[in-house]
DNA sequence: GTTCTTCTCCTTTTT
DNA sequence: GGAGAAGAAC
């Protein structure tokens, strides 16, 4: 413990031993955070204030969760199974399940992913005559997600919010979809939350026993908590106010789900006696970066503020690169060869990262990349959960381990095709209501009657027999067997065999990895929570690849090389999330790009194009305005690369037709004419490309 | 009634 | 260039 506490600088070691009452660490980017929080709790178990089990930390993802409880576990010298520490959702399930009759739940209640949510929704909206078209599903599913944000059960949702959403009717289907949950035995993920704070307000002795269990609580990532996380914790500690919170308010990038800056930015009100630590000494980055990172982002309002200092003051690093290209091509093939030329150089591309805006942005660069042979990973696209044929499997497997899934019964109901089409389901449904029994038993009970005729009866028989075969196979072959056998049987994995394709066949590697998976697992239902909470099928083994990502999934990693594209008006600032949001959503389109330059260890370059293709017009526009928000002294402008000797002095009458030429950034290539001040040249590499005649050199071999 | 095809709309970020 | 809804064909 003393050699963790030594390895320390003198404000994290405050961070560290400062536990007798409600701490908040302000830690910026790069600062050490998770040592801290690792180091505290190792510490409060070491100094004898609590021991493992009593100590309740939060996290946001399931990767950080994980991070911590290893390296918590090798302070503590050896695994330690007690630990609680994850997600808020993944310790609310843990909660809830002990008491969910008290919620109106069973303990065995399942978890909606958000297919499920959708479809659901989808359903009672059109039962409740809602129009589509004025009221898509996903909005009110978003509505719904935002009062669960806010710990509003439906009676609590104020009157004149309720009727000013859809007419009102926004708020009808948010309490008939309450009901339908909990008649499926179902919760979904704002419901956890939501659950957890109505058991603690509603039932004083299970709090009380809580606050008593859970000595500590540790909160990573505070910026980020929504108020209901936010009433939760302060429940909790409700009395002792043994709390600590690390976050960074410039960091706060989640206001669209519900997470609420000012959680942390009233830290102090909330948790009277409360301290503040921060966590300056940036170990990451140069100056340079930090300069411009920190000149950014002082633009903001909603800050508490704090500077970021390079830990190692000699170090100033690259400045921060910003580039002007012509169009959204040009960008790609831009950064396309400089990740070239930087490989040629020595540069690793797992060190690599191209942080965009919007997942969209990937795709521009992924044809390049591919054309190329540039090896690329896409981080966080669609996760493995998210798939169709793993959604499709995972539904089988519910409906093996749950009989009464009737959302998983309604997905697989006519996949692969088996006759059995709206028509079906509607009659399947209304014998269900009528009878009050699942969907799958009605269709039971309608199959032994002969109600159901042609294709759809058959396929429907079919399907239920296929079922109780595989039920009765699973004691004996094991959870992971038995899905392999019913999705042969009902031909599901025919459905995919039969397409012959790339794709295809990319679907069926990742049913055999899902299965594999699953093999892992001691029980079905073990295995379907885990992958009601983790939504990612994390094996990320270190390989030669560039990273490409969201700002947003770029969050806690680093990388040497940070390259940012796109950083035009419109695009980013995101011209949506402006109209909705105004300045507090400008303010958090400003912390993305503070957390887009800070990822960087080395060199950030900042890319924009003058005219983008959006769908399928190409429109002009505008530099981000946070571009001129970056310190001048910090920021160079132009391509990188050797310096120009004595370029932009050579005028364009030297380039003869058929002369050997250099650029920049595109390589060598031979003249096919030469115009005012640009030249059009046939690569070598990537074709023939008109050029500023400025970023060119004759060879002279 | 079911499935296939065309049309139109939009595309921010995700535990 | 993708998804969902509406219309057309089986």
């Amino acid at each position: 413990m003393a050699e963790a506490l030594g390895r320390l600088n003198p404000e994290q070691r405050m961070a560290v031993e400062t536990i007798d009452g409600p701490l908040l660490v302000l830690a910026g980017a790069g600062t050490g955070k998770t040592r801290v929080l690792t180091t505290r709790f190792a510490y409060l178990i070491a100094s004898g204030a609590a021991r493992a089990e009593e100590i309740l930390a939060f996290t946001f993802t399931n990767k950080a969760a994980r991070e911590m409880r290893e390296r918590v576990a090798a302070l503590l010298g050896g695994p330690v199974e007690t630990l609680w520490i994850g997600t808020f959702h993944a310790i609310a399930a843990r909660l809830l399940r002990r008491h969910a009759e008290a919620v109106g739940l069973r303990p065995d209640f399942t978890i909606l992913d958000t297919d499920d949510q959708l479809r659901l929704i989808r359903t009672l909206a059109a039962e409740q005559g809602i129009d589509p078209k004025s009221a898509p599903p996903r909005f009110l599913l978003a509505q719904i997600q935002r009062w669960k944000d806010r710990a509003l059960a439906p009676e609590a949702v104020p009157a004149a919010e309720a009727a000013s959403v859809a007419d009102g009717k926004g708020f009808d289907l948010y309490a008939t979809y309450q009901e339908r949950l909990r008649g499926l035995n179902a919760a979904d993920f704002g419901d956890l939350i939501l659950y957890m704070v109505e058991l603690l307000r509603h039932d004083p002795d299970r709090l009380a026993r809580l606050q008593r269990r859970f000595r500590h609580v540790l909160v990573d990532e505070y910026q980020d908590t929504n108020v209901a996380q936010y009433l939760w914790i302060r429940l909790l500690v409700e009395g002792h106010g043994r709390i600590c919170c690390v976050g960074d308010e410039d960091q706060s990038i989640y206001s669209w789900r519900g997470a609420e800056i000012d959680n942390i930015l009233r830290f102090e009100r909330d948790f009277p006696g409360s301290r503040i630590v921060r966590l300056e000494r940036n170990y990451r980055s140069g100056e340079a970066i930090l300069a411009a990172a920190s000149g950014l982002i002082a633009h903001n309002e909603a800050r508490l503020g704090k500077t970021l200092r390079p830990a190692d003051p000699a170090r100033a690093g690259e400045k921060v690169r910003v580039v002007a290209l012509e169009d959204s091509d040009e960008e790609a093939r831009f950064v396309a060869t400089m990740i070239e030329t930087w490989r040629a150089e020595g540069e690793r591309l797992a060190e690599i990262a191209i942080l965009v805006r919007a997942g969209f942005q990937t795709r521009a660069f992924e044809e390049q990349f591919l054309a190329r042979n540039l090896p690329y990973r896409v981080v966080g696209g669609l996760r493995f959960y998210e798939r169709a044929e793993i959604r499709d499997a995972l539904a089988y497997a519910r409906l093996l381990f749950h009989e009464e899934d009737d959302l998983a019964f309604e997905r697989i109901l006519n996949v692969p095709k088996r006759g059995a089409g709206e028509s079906t389901l509607q009659a399947l449904r209304a014998a269900a209501v009528e009878r009050n029994l699942s969907l799958l038993e009605a269709a039971r009970a309608l199959c032994a009657e002969r109600k159901l005729r042609g294709k759809a009866g058959e396929g429907i028989g079919r399907l239920l027999d296929d079922l109780d075969r595989a039920r009765r196979l699973l004691a004996e072959r094991g959870a992971a067997k038995t899905l392999e056998i019913l999705l042969e049987d009902v031909g599901y994995f025919d459905l995919w065999r039969r397409e012959g394709t790339l794709e295809a066949e990319g679907r069926l590697e990742n049913l055999r990895e899902l299965i594999r998976v699953i093999g892992e697992f001691g029980s079905l239902g073990e295995f379907l929570e885990h992958v009601a909470l983790v939504t990612e099928l994390d094996e990320t083994v270190e390989e030669e690849k560039v990273s490409l990502m969201t700002l947003h999934a770029a969050k806690g990693l680093e990388f040497d090389i940070v390259v940012l594209p796109g950083w035009e008006e419109g695009m980013f600032p995101n011209a949506r999330a402006l109209e909705e949001g105004g300045e507090r959503a400008l303010e958090e389109e400003r912390r993305l790009a503070y957390v887009g330059l800070t990822r960087a260890r080395r060199r950030a370059v900042i890319t924009h194009a003058r005219y983008r293709r959006m769908f399928n017009q190409v429109q002009a526009a505008m530099p981000s305005r946070f571009l001129d928000e970056l310190p001048a002294e910090w920021v160079e402008t132009g391509a990188p690369g050797p310096k120009r000797r004595g370029l932009g002095r050579v005028t364009a009458p030297a380039f003869a037709a058929g002369s050997r030429v250099m650029h920049e950034i595109f390589g060598e290539g031979t003249v096919l004419a030469a115009h005012e001040g640009r030249v059009d040249v046939a690569f070598d590499r990537i074709g023939p490309r008109r050029v500023l005649s400025d970023y060119v050199r004759p060879l002279s071999d």
